[in-house]
DNA sequence: GGCCAGGACACCA
DNA sequence: TGGTGTCATGGC
């Protein structure tokens, strides 16, 4: 929990800290319909080039699971092309849409882990951004950014894989969604001022630059 | 023009 | 089972 503290000491008045929440624009119907687009939309894409996607989306009026079923796949392709994988994408969120047409987009609030990791290229780390913050479930997220800390900070000899890390958080921190939220978006936001794959150390609050045992891997 | 960015999956040895 | 290639774009 140490590592919480000083993230959250750090970032907490931060005005680019979301504060653990989901960043979303209301233009979508219902508004947990927006973080599952998102959640797909972000996979190895940067979140600037998905807020241009959702915008997009929104402006050609693709803003329910029902209206993109019925728009086709080159409609959607063209809206979401600006992050990146755009066909693979839109195969995906069809598939989600014709799943979940006739449930306001939204999966049921009880869908298990594993029905979200049967559907096509939903992998782990897209299944639990759904589950945290569409679907309030305490799964921790460990994405490249917070696989990327832990490695940094020594608690891992090697680059881990993605359920290690997750099972390393959720053993030390009380199954809470706002706690998991919050660390996530502390994470993320530190991630992006210094823990890059070219870290700028400077006036870094872990000072990984003293304590960074893998620097090749940095 | 090359590299990087919040993944997932198919294929092959 | 682990490594590698593929999907694709935008920004620096």
């Amino acid at each position: 929990m140490r590592l919480f503290h000083t993230l959250k000491d750090f970032y907490e008045f931060d005005s680019g800290w979301p504060g653990g929440d989901w960043p979303v624009t209301g233009r979508f119907d219902p508004p947990r319909f927006e973080v599952i687009l998102g959640s797909i939309l972000t996979q190895n894409t940067r979140w600037e080039n998905v807020e241009m996607a959702l915008g997009a989306m929104a402006e050609r009026g693709l803003t329910s699971a029902e209206r993109i079923v019925h728009s086709g796949n080159a409609a959607v392709e063209t809206a979401i092309r600006s992050s990146g994988f755009f066909r693979r994408k839109t195969e995906t969120l069809m598939e989600i849409c014709r799943l979940w047409e006739y449930t306001m987009g939204l999966p049921p609030l009880d869908i298990r882990r594993d029905e979200l990791l049967a559907i096509n290229r939903i992998g782990p780390e897209t299944a639990d951004s759904i589950l945290l913050y569409a679907l309030s479930r305490p799964e921790f997220i460990a994405d490249a950014y917070t696989r990327r800390l832990v490695l940094r900070l020594g608690f891992f000899a090697s680059p881990p894989d993605y359920q290690p890390v997750k099972l390393f958080f959720e053993g030390f921190l009380d199954r809470e969604v706002s706690l998991f939220r919050k660390f996530h978006a502390l994470i993320v936001q530190h991630a992006r001022k210094y823990c890059r794959r070219n870290p700028v150390c400077t006036g870094c609050p872990l000072q990984i630059s003293q304590e960074c045992l893998f620097p090749a891997e940095c």
